[in-house]
DNA sequence: CGTCTTCTTGAATTCCTTCAATACATGTGG
DNA sequence: CCACATGTATTGAAGGAATTCAAGAAGACG
């Protein structure tokens, strides 16, 4: 869970030659909810770029279950670090809605990273960026009570993908085992700490709609053991 | 915890002018066990590369409970990370023992930085090798149990520091509750399952001395749930 | 030698998981 | 449109894992 701050493709970056490059090269595919974007241990052929949609990545463990590790939304860019530091995959990718995408062969994003010293300064600044995040959150995820992590899963949802037009509903749905993957617990888990939120005022659930109803209430919770 | 593979500083990587540079302009200071070489949320002035001795980085939660992010060795750079991205410290560095450092001012960092396009690549490689452990260890800090991440830390340990000369023992001496800091976990519970791993035949332990005994056992259970 | 830290053990409790059963939803083919 | 299969959500109950608190033992250190 919790990288909020996902990698926006900086195209303003590039020189126009570049950025034509990319286009052209590039291919634009699009993926149903479910469909997989790439695999896990799999060797990386191509960077990808968030055009239109909202996309997982997780690990899956021996038991099957999916812990993710990061939401992606329009602009950002996957498949990078795998690419940069030539190794396999190190998680998979789903689309959780309709999703579109811009492909761009491994080469090609080399070519371009080769043109541009500014954006591998830019691409350095990502790393660190998401480096922070992974250990902010490790230190919590060891200690922190499912009903903690749930309330900054929340929040997370609502900063990495916004609200309804109610201005409350987040702007994502996901399953009781999405959240619970997120989380890092049980899917039965999930349920009962909802409603257990819910009985504190703190959110409301519709289905598979979820609207947060005391901000601070839940970062408060987040914060705490 | 569990950050494998540390960043060695690849002086090799220097002109002879920017090794002259580097060695000018930098200072070698000694710290003692416990003594802090920087603190969390504060701002960088330099970059630190570690000669001699053992460090960790880690965090403190609200409960002033200590979970340890990494552990430095020899030829290990530190503090690099939040000099680049220029941030706050995200984490403070202690010395375990007696510990030498070569302290490296920002700007002489950056000044060397930027003769050395190849230096730059390898700083993106290191930094997708953090991030890979770092998911790698979200991935199972959330669902493995304690019994397996402490098993987990004893190969950690021995991986980053290696054995005494019985080939056997670990070469690194924690509390109790620096390996509840690693784990992520109660100080009690990391005894009661060192115990319990004893008792398996896993491990021996003589105050804070541990031997491996089973490292195929303890492999397996590492991977376990 | 006494003080302070670290380590250890026990007991109670909380939190979470797991299993099992049921309800609800969704979608498909007939 | 219905019937059935499949996937998802919910609830209860039992058990296990780990935390917390408290108290005492052992060790380190001046």
């Amino acid at each position: 869970m919790f990288m909020p701050h996902p990698a926006a493709f900086p195209f303003e970056l590039l020189s126009p030659a570049d950025e034509q490059l990319m286009n052209n090269e590039g291919k634009v595919e699009v993926f149903q909810r479910r469909e997989e974007l790439f695999l896990e241990g799999k060797q990386p052929a191509c960077v990808y770029i968030l055009q239109r949609g909202k996309v997982k990545l997780f690990t899956t463990d021996m038991q099957g279950r999916e812990q993710i590790v990061h939401l992606a939304r329009p602009g950002d860019l996957m498949g990078y670090r795998a690419v940069l530091g030539n190794d396999a995959f190190s998680c998979s990718a789903a689309a959780l809605e309709t999703t579109s995408v811009l492909v761009i062969p491994k080469a090609v994003f080399f070519q371009i990273l080769d043109h541009n010293p500014t954006l591998s300064h830019y691409i350095i600044k990502l790393l660190t960026t998401e480096l922070r995040h992974a250990e902010h959150h490790l230190a919590g995820l060891a200690r922190k009570h499912v009903r903690s992590r749930l309330a900054e899963v929340a929040l997370l949802l609502a900063e990495t993908y916004g609200y309804e037009k109610d201005g409350s509903t987040l702007a994502v749905q996901l399953t009781r085992e999405e959240v619970a993957g997120l989380v890092g617990t049980a899917t039965e888990t999930v349920i009962r700490l909802l409603h257990s939120l819910r009985d504190d005022g703190l959110l409301a659930t519709d289905g598979r709609k979820i609207r947060l109803l005391d901000i601070p209430g839940l970062q408060r919770l987040a914060e705490s053991n």
